[in-house]
DNA sequence: CTGTATCCAAGTGGATACTG
DNA sequence: CAGTATCCACTTGGATACAG
């Protein structure tokens, strides 16, 4: 989200360097299932994937495995399978993870008080350009 | 994000729901040049669409004016055209926007703290996974 | 139960050309 | 200068079928 200048130059912002933390983290959270998961898994504490896919409305398997796996990848979950028959497969915040939610609830206070505003925003921009 | 339950019914997460204010921001702030553009404005308070342009490396007109129209809509910025020749056209947040800032400085705190542990994460995953 | 693999429709966004 | 309009390549994600 651009990068603090050392050498005088202007600040150009860059969404494309990769070593921009906060477009990698809004890519992330950005996506529709990972937050929704974060959350669910910061109420329930350790949740099967059954129950995930039951909590979560809409979800499909694909996108739902997809995004545990990337959770997991980044080290904001953990994926912990007991070999049983059926298996049981159990996903679970790290300290990390729990961190992030604590962020995530800071989005969903401003969005609870401010979403209303945006609203009232859209409808005065909708009746004046018709 | 989930509804508080008021009839007992298990809460269900359902990121479809039109009312849900957090899948909303998450929806807004999530799009690739819209955090980009409200830093800048925060940064330099009125800024013209060419140096918005600028400053903004990789950005398209297309993508420039489709952003700054989503966020004049949604009341985050005000758009104000001198009718000069040529034109001269100025953005600046509103107190709204402002106060989004806010919130977009929490996740990019959160994120200059804690991507080099998602970088780790990944990297101990990736070498676990081949 | 917990996935994996494949197909494909819809959405996203860059490039290019043109305009008041 | 500050856009608008159009085309199209690429990505995203749901549906479906199959598997350990």
């Amino acid at each position: 989200m651009g990068r603090t200048p050392v050498d005088g130059q202007p600040v150009r912002f860059n969404a494309f360097t990769a070593s921009c933390p906060s477009r990698r983290l809004l890519d992330t959270i950005g996506d529709k299932w990972v937050s929704l998961v974060i959350v669910a898994l910061g109420l329930e504490g350790r949740m099967r994937y059954s129950e995930l896919s039951a909590r979560i409305a809409g979800v499909s398997q694909k996108m739902l495995t997809q995004t545990l796996r990337g959770l997991e990848r980044d080290g904001l979950l953990t994926r912990t399978v007991t070999p049983s028959v059926p298996v049981r497969v159990d996903y679970e915040l790290t300290p990390l993870g729990r961190s992030l939610l604590d962020t995530i609830r800071h989005l969903k206070d401003w969005a609870e008080a401010h979403m209303s505003e945006v609203d009232d925003a859209r409808a005065m921009y909708d009746r004046k350009h018709q």
